[in-house]
DNA sequence: CTCCATTTTTTCGAGCCTCAAAAAAATTCT
DNA sequence: AGAATTTTTTTGAGGCTCGAAAAAATGGAG
């Protein structure tokens, strides 16, 4: 069972509300944060007081340009930009990306590699991202011992813990524990998650209004991914990163698989699957290993010009992807969805078929409600929500620290 | 964003932590209490004196025959029986049955009755439930004003705010208040609860050793439903009760389902599903309104004797069921199952197709470990449940109230 | 230019709450 | 009967938040 609460307990969470609700107000005034928070004034006072003589808070001008109202100006606080930085690395197919990133959310160091991941010995990437890391922390503009935490993004399947990738699609290696290595290599804290949550993290952060409690991110890439907030916090299962949306049986006994099973949703909606049936390759062929972006277009653009094979791969994601959202639907009840990757730009191919699948479902009810959206683009959102992860880590772990620290990610708060 | 810790909350919350492990543990010495709360000695005896003297609680003998142990005998804390009642209704197909229980968990008064919940009119449903708990509620053994909460559970689908039921395959009507009805009639609090939610709260108090953190209760009776417990709360849909196992897709355009769709888990799975596939009727044969139990134990008996429709019909169940949990493991994680109802008296003829189709999917890779329960009495189960989810509330707002007392269920504390 | 109205922020005292340590209580063992 | 042992209560200290009042900082009116 849960545990007591301990009197300072009481004094740390309210610390680390004082920094949540900044990093997402901005450059609020001590009252915006009372009321936000629903703390007294004085409580306010006394914590932001704490928090500037620590240099986590500074003072400055108030996020609007006020000076319109009467009475003395709100003093406007903001996260210090040095009092920490932290550092993302994204490892996707055939691409690896690190970037530094102060405590206010700026971006202060970068850098870009591509790499043939598909091929790579377990040492030479390992070596690459332990490489790639210490050339971003030798970096005369970054001070070493200001960089709190490391948080990886991989597509695939990691460990609840955030310690290790179990399974990627972009490397035959398996059971890498990038957390525990870049630790135990520079000293600075990490955690390995999955790159459909950080997109999901990211969503949340862009556009709290429409992604608030619940909502699902699908990437739309070689393979198929999920990342799934409910109830406000990240999903995650229960030993593993979990959402394997894409593996979801669409049809028993069906498709082949890139997993070695058959019939999953992603056997019929990866950029894979896709290729297969619009070159009439039949069901059974062996998943290739990767199909350009350029080629995807290609396809897209056929398959909007006439009808014929491409056209019909596209109908048989949609219908794959509907039947398996109805099925998660009817688990969850429906909530907005991001579509993402490359073949979110070409959802309108994919959209009919895929509502009318959904029609047919629990959770079809409400059919037309469901929205969507879409955004082309993966990695750019994979990075903002590595950097929110290991930032709102800081902010919990580091500047409101309590007794129980726990080793892994901390609560899954999106 | 969630709101500040106020002062005043911390008593509040250590005052129903309390509570809960009295709950738990039985009759609890302070010291225990303050064991398994982690809070000091000093404030488990301000608080335990504080409820004593409210007479919410009561000392007594410890549990353990102690008097082996040397030192100062340990006193036992235990619930007051007196110190309220709460009163469960549980409505299922054509039976009612109704209970007030005591604080300390003592069934004091009980009734059930046969109705023909399929055909009455919706006036004749609501009346008999008024009825019956008014009749309860006369009893002269019963003090009404006890009496601090009521928590009916139904088959079928209700809202996320646990105040009425939305869908029902027990009767024809739709959208009853029960919940808003009851309250309104007697001035007491109620809930309207999922009964296979119920069924998995009864399930972690009866075994927490087994059904801690993530389990999953699946009801198995005339039609499908689910309960599932994650991280230790309760699951629930963003707006129903969500859940709904039952209606995921196992077949695409396949078997003609109860709720019209086609295709779901229990167009195979359900009784009239095993019951039409056994006397061999055609997928696209309408459902029959009931099968008895009496009818589905005959079908095992015969499908245990000989191969037949009637082996094959349960394959197919366990086909379909297998299948459909394996997509519920690919979101969530293996975890333990309990079969409930009469189907689960047939478990094995089930199990070895059940387990065949879970291995072909992504939650197979832990096939083996996956354990499951039977239990074919699911009355008991779903009376439990609510009994405990009526008294939770009672520790948890009646006995520990804040300031933010909210309006529904409540948090989801299995 | 001065003073008042207004709004934000800080200060101060009160009231709780938890905790550690010590004291008191209730037994068993010798 | 006294020592040892374990549980429970008491006591005092230290923290935290809160409301009210005071202080600070500015715009507007005369």
């Amino acid at each position: 069972m849960s545990v007591g609460i301990r009197h300072d307990d009481l004094r740390r969470r309210n610390r680390a509300m004082v920094i949540a609700a900044v990093r997402r107000a901005g450059r609020p005034s001590r009252t915006e944060i009372a009321a936000t928070t629903g703390l007294s004034h004085s409580t306010i006072s006394a914590i932001s007081a704490d928090l500037i003589g620590e240099g986590i808070l500074a003072e400055g001008k108030p996020s609007e340009a006020g000076s319109l109202k009467r009475g003395r100006p709100q003093v406007g606080l903001g996260l210090n930009p040095e009092a920490a930085a932290v550092m993302t690395v994204v490892l996707s197919l055939n691409f690896l990306s690190v970037a530094v990133i102060d405590y206010a959310g700026q971006v202060i160091s970068e850098e870009q590699r591509r790499l043939d991941t598909l091929t790579m010995s377990r040492e030479a990437l390992i070596g690459e991202c332990v490489a790639i890391v210490r050339r971003r922390l030798e970096d005369p503009d970054i001070d070493v011992r200001s960089v709190a935490r490391i948080a990886l993004a991989i597509q695939g399947i990691t460990d609840t813990d955030a310690r290790a990738m179990l399974w990627s699609p972009i490397t035959p290696q398996t059971d890498i524990a990038f957390a525990d290595i870049l630790e135990a290599e520079f000293g600075i804290p990490a955690t390995m998650e999955n790159d459909c949550n950080m997109m999901a993290v990211a969503l949340r952060w862009r556009d709290p209004e429409r992604y608030r409690d619940d909502f699902i991110a699908i990437l739309l890439s070689h393979g198929i991914g999920m990342g799934l907030v409910l109830k406000g916090e990240l999903f995650t299962g229960t030993h593993s990163s979990g959402g394997e949306f894409g593996h979801m049986i669409h049809r028993p006994g069906g498709a082949l698989c890139r997993c070695g099973r058959r019939g999953c949703v992603e056997a019929y909606a990866g950029n894979y699957a896709i290729w297969r049936n619009a070159k009439q390759l039949g069901e059974d062929t062996e998943p290739v290993a990767d199909v350009s972006d350029a080629q995807m277009r290609a396809l897209a653009a056929t398959a909007r010009e006439r009808a014929g094979p491409e056209r019909e791969a596209y109908r048989k994601a949609g219908e794959a992807l509907g039947y398996g959202l109805g099925s998660l639907f009817a688990l969850i009840d429906p909530a907005p969805v991001a579509m993402v990757g490359v073949s979110a730009a070409a959802f309108d191919l994919i959209e009919p078929a895929l509502r009318e699948a959904i029609a047919q479902t629990a959770g079809g009810q409400h059919s037309k409600s469901i929205s969507f959206d879409t955004e082309p683009n993966e990695l750019p959102l994979i990075r903002e929500g590595c950097a929110m992860r290991a930032l709102t880590f800081v902010d919990q772990e580091i500047f409101a620290p309590g007794v129980q620290a726990k080793a892994g990610a901390g609560k899954n708060v999106a």
